[in-house]
DNA sequence: TTGAAAGCGATACCAC
DNA sequence: GTGGTATCGCTTTCAA
């Protein structure tokens, strides 16, 4: 391969001294007008790339960001939010010469130790938060590394800049849609509780039926996961006074709560109206096709990586609220069973 | 923020030169089992971890491999590929100090000035090419660049390292499965043929056929989709001989015929045997359950970063093929009907 | 065996 | 407006 470009040669070629080369190249003030037009041509003309590795030690910066996912890779497969996410992280950090820096951890409790060397390596110059546990112990930890980081659905009191997608409008409209539907008798299976999303998607669901004179029903946990969409379904279609109306607390929880109803003999929606929560593609390849209320991924990604590289710049960031999720009713939701 | 600890602090703490220190922290000879354990004690106590910036400045190496993902985010939502891939290769960097650094491509049109772009700021030691098409326009660009690569599921003739997972015994066993059962009339819903894959499973399919003395049937192309899948029933159900076993390049594309297959009122696996690829985890969750050939991105991906540090290090590497795929019989395949 | 010093490829400061 | 030069944190000769 042939020698790499650096920038003495980019120097030598234009007959100035790197710093000269180095002012022009990244539009700093200092160097004329002429002599900058000089050096762009020697650069472009050497096909000069500027070498990441001594920015970075000059610069103190890897000019990277770093996500942590934090499961099973296998999870990874069914996740539907981090294609989307990574994609939308991608779409801003790249123009600016920023890259991702992928890693997964399999157990919980190697999470911050990947954290701890990602910032004692000085591998990335800052992290994404997602997937927010209540008191996550992921905060304090960049807070002590004085790792730049920006959580993702953080709820209000959150330390760290933060972006969010407000729940409240989506579940509102999803009830409103299902009341008026005729359905009473609402059930809800949420996630783990330890994340605060799963507790956002409840309570909005409490407080949208409370809102409109109406008793929530039984709660159980359905994991976010298929299987245990499977068991929220057995919990719930058992009892003798069962929901008409069951939300989930994502798309992959709801299809298995259908699979298994229709597996119970109950139709869907006809006897049972079940919703989910994410919007997943393949909600729309279902029978029936899942209603659902369509989650922003990629847009989240987007603004959590500008506000991240504002946090790394050190310029102060405002948090920000991507547009709420909104309602997508497909067919899995229809009126309430006239026999009930 | 404390004050990050250099090699020159340990150096210090040791009393030693940091010549010393860095022999003795990275194991080579020349240093005294004595001085060498007093560094470690120093080291060990001040909490010091190289700077992967000082590391890559000097050793010429970035200490991270790139995988650009040359598609639609979206579509990696629905691609099951990638999580066991990402999985596999991390699970062997990790260790060795090495991250993923993940990119999205957009358009095919610029895959290419990604890895360029990678390989010119140095900002990876080495990529991986997956998805390989045929007369893939990456290899010569990543031999031109000098820039390490592997390939993933690569014909023969391949002209870098690479990792394989033999479609035969796959497709052969399910073919048997078939035959067992009676089916005589097979089409096959392929992928686009600019991959390899596609090629490959589509031989594999074809060869296993005539070795049986089986004529082959139809060939119609999916797309490796979920729409592929439905236009693909579409084509082939409409013929009066119609086939009664049709296996198809990947799982999407599987469950997009069936449902379309179910549309047209067909039953799975009752008037009709559908089988597809890959081994999804929601090939368990359909309704008929998926037959399916189990492929292990995972493995691939520990193997392909294994012969990717190699080649980055300058070692001779050894092609890698990895236990064959397997055949998964579920419900979506059955004896062939009687009336046919 | 150990230590001093020369890079690696940029940035940034400071004379000129 | 310029061109030296110290500097970032480490690896790697090369003397001592």
């Amino acid at each position: 391969m042939a020698h790499r470009v650096t920038i003495n040669d980019v120097a030598a070629r234009s007959g100035v001294a790197i710093s000269s080369v180095s002012s022009a190249l990244n539009g700093r003030p200092g160097v004329s007008e002429a002599t900058r037009e000089k050096i762009l041509a020697a650069a472009e003309e050497l096909g000069f790339v500027p070498s990441v590795r001594g920015r970075s030690l000059a610069g103190k910066k890897t000019f990277s960001v770093g996500l942590v996912v934090h499961r099973d890779p296998d999870v990874l497969e069914l996740d539907p939010f981090f294609g989307g996410f990574i994609g939308g992280i991608e779409s801003y950090i790249d123009e600016r010469g920023f890259a991702l820096v992928l890693q997964t951890s399999p157990g919980a409790s190697e999470i911050l130790e990947r954290y701890r060397r990602l910032a004692a390596g000085r591998r990335v110059d800052g992290v994404f938060l997602n997937e927010l546990e209540v008191d996550d112990a992921r905060v304090p930890t960049v807070q002590d590394l004085g790792l730049p980081a920006v959580g993702i659905g953080a709820d209000d009191a959150f330390p760290l800049p933060s972006v969010r997608q407000d729940h409240r409008p989506g579940i509102d409209a999803l009830v409103e849609h299902l009341t008026e539907l005729g359905h009473t008798h609402f059930a809800f299976v949420g996630g783990p509780p330890r994340f605060v999303h799963s507790r956002q998607r409840e309570l909005a669901w409490r407080e949208s039926l409370t809102a409109r004179g109406i008793t929530p029903g039984p709660v159980v946990d359905g994991g976010f996961t298929y299987e245990g969409g499977i068991a929220a379904a057995n919990a719930l279609l058992a009892n003798r006074t069962r929901p008409t109306a069951v939300i989930c607390a994502n798309d992959l929880s709801a299809m298995g709560f259908i699979a298994q109803a229709q597996h119970h003999g109950f139709d869907v929606p006809g006897d049972l109206s079940v919703a989910g929560y994410d919007g997943i593609q393949l909600g729309s390849y279902l029978r029936p096709t899942l209603t659902t209320i369509q989650t922003s991924p990629n847009q989240i990604g987007f603004e959590a990586a500008r506000l991240l590289l504002q946090a790394i710049d050190g310029e102060p960031t405002v948090d920000v609220n991507v547009p709420a999720a909104e309602l997508v009713i497909r067919h899995s939701t229809g009126p309430v069973p006239s026999s009930n």
